[in-house]
DNA sequence: TGATTTTGCTAAAACGTTTTATATAATTGT
DNA sequence: ACAATTATATAAAACGTTTTAGCAAAATCA
């Protein structure tokens, strides 16, 4: 094998210094008064052994590493996947690389991932964070790191977030139930202190509240999806001629209550309507199609990545601007599983 | 805001040097004879302080970056998200990290996604290539990186794959519709070379030819999913008199297929029964349940991650040591959209 | 012409580790 | 008492870049 080569190499076999290399390669040939000639020594050499420059060293030097952490609930759900997808993309023409995990809304593990992160030395974070991780993530901030937060809302956190505009979109699919002729509405939820399934929740209680009717909440600890499914069944039994609809906060909790319904014979709409929370392809395909409050992933993933850019691009002084807290409508895509 | 913390500052707060400080933070203490006084007195302080160690330093000093790359062919397809949440969990408590991208099946995209990979000096790979990229791979482990092979058989290149039993898979699901007396069965596919399509075609193929019946094969041109649908609508209009039943070979297109049958009437299984390759939630959830072959994605998964962390705990010297191969069994999900 | 500016290039430090080779002090052996 | 060994610690090079400060030659100026 050919020796290691290294900018070192090159200025060596060129009879020239590694700082003209250097330069040349990073295209300050002009600012620096590289004169042409050498330039085109330079790059004609560069191009014959397709020299490619390591990274590692460069950004110990530099301290940019070109790389993006992505922290996500589970990567596998469609709606972080779908983000993901998109974020790698535009981040990708940038320049930049995306390394992710989940955090399973752990908030110990989400600490040490970012701990681990900030030993990667990564350049800038997009957290969708579980609660409890609020200090770290102002540290992060004071750190100098861009951080934008994702789908939820942290309090007293002075950062970047982008967000869907959970409380109105839940209060006008409770209103379109109600004007379609509901009254005894069900809202079923994770029982969970974040901030986008309490504003869901909120949307929901203004709307019942603004009518007249009587709220029926039925909150779910977040297990595993047959765990899910079994307690889903027993409210559902016990309350099935009590209720007339029910919107699910998110799409999964949805899935679990189809099965649910569908176990026990419920028709829907007839017996019982639905709304869900997140569109799903499932909710298209499925009979009754399901009517659901989608989220409009490519704009969330888009403003994400966009806001972190263009801190990035930006010099450090600047990054006390003030945070940007972007919120996005949803759309409500009325299918037959709400109708009378 | 203290002085930035590094081995070196350690050493000189401590009075020793950098070297002891190293060495007890790679827990060579005993091999190298530091005494217990001493190493007491590091750890003390480096817990004190907080340290954690510069990786982008020690990546450099060390050539390996604890950094594993993974391609797929798009992140946002359920198949290859779930996989990419169970890789990074194991990655990760080996102390691995994953940097990931949609090749989009683009092999131009994929060649230049591994070059920027080889400048980041990731220590390995775990690739779904698409047709095109087999120089390349090989060219990667020539450079001694280990590179695991997902979901495609790759002819010509010697490096570990991880894939699932198509042919077999394929053959007895259409034995299985034979069994249940259809005989005009349609095998609806990608006309694409990978050689995962080519294999279930193949298994379709030879249970036809077993049974001396008659293939009805239809390649669709990948593109996007209205395109896909329509060339279904257009084909399913022409042939539905003819079919009795129909294998899909993957999810996605089974899917569109769904869709195309739903507009013109046809009724699953009297009109025409249905299989897909590869399962998905929207499958068991459909009227009627979809029959699926299920891939063992937290075996693919595992086996990938494995065979790779495995490579990269061995000496360069073993790297030659013979590529594996490890062809997982699929089962057979026999649900309502293939019985009588 | 002599001073100044511009042009073209480079030496060397720095980023934060790991690791080889080696120095010194303490201990053991004879 | 002197040599050999062992215990403890370190100096310095190396990984491959980027960047600051500066030098010498050429060009411009007055």
């Amino acid at each position: 094998m050919g020796k290691k080569i290294s900018i070192t190499s090159i200025a060596k076999h060129l009879g020239i210094s590694t700082t003209t290399v250097s330069f040349v390669l990073n295209g300050k040939a002009q600012e620096k008064r590289i004169s042409d000639k050498l330039v085109k020594k330079v790059m004609d050499y560069v191009e014959e052994i397709d020299y490619k420059p390591n990274s590692l060293a460069r950004s110990l030097r530099t301290g940019k590493s070109n790389i993006i952490a992505l922290i996500v609930e589970d990567i596998s759900f469609p709606f972080f996947s779908a983000i993901a997808k998109e974020i790698e993309e535009k981040a990708y023409k940038n320049g930049y690389r995306i390394i992710y995990s989940s955090t399973e809304n752990d908030a110990a593990k989400t600490r040490e991932l970012i701990e681990i992160y900030q030993d990667k030395h990564v350049d800038g974070y997009i957290i969708v964070p579980p609660e409890g991780v609020e200090e770290k993530i102002n540290a992060l901030r004071l750190s100098g790191k861009p951080v934008v937060v994702l789908d939820r809302y942290l309090d007293n956190v002075e950062t970047d977030h982008v967000l869907v505009n959970n409380y109105d979109s839940v209060y006008s699919a409770t209103q379109y139930l109600i004007d379609q002729g509901y009254k005894n509405i069900a809202f079923i939820t994770l029982s969970s202190l974040q901030s986008q399934m309490l504003d869901r929740l909120s949307g929901y209680e203004q709307a019942i509240q603004d009518n007249n009717l009587r709220p029926i909440i039925k909150e779910i600890t977040p297990v595993d999806s047959l765990e899910r499914e079994k307690h889903l069944l027993s409210f559902l039994e016990r309350k099935r001629n009590n209720i007339e609809a029910i919107i699910f906060s998110t799409n999964y909790i949805c899935v679990s209550g189809l099965k649910a319904m569908k176990q026990l014979g419920l028709n829907i709409p007839e017996d019982i309507a639905v709304v869900s929370f997140d569109d799903y392809e499932l909710f298209e395909m499925y009979t009754p199609a399901i009517t659901s409050i989608a989220q409009p992933i490519e704009s969330i993933s888009e403003n994400a990545i966009n806001l972190l850019l263009s801190r990035l691009n930006k010099r450090t002084a600047d990054v006390d601007k003030s945070a940007q807290k972007i919120v996005l409508p949803t759309t409500f895509i009325p299918r037959d599983s709400s109708g009378h």
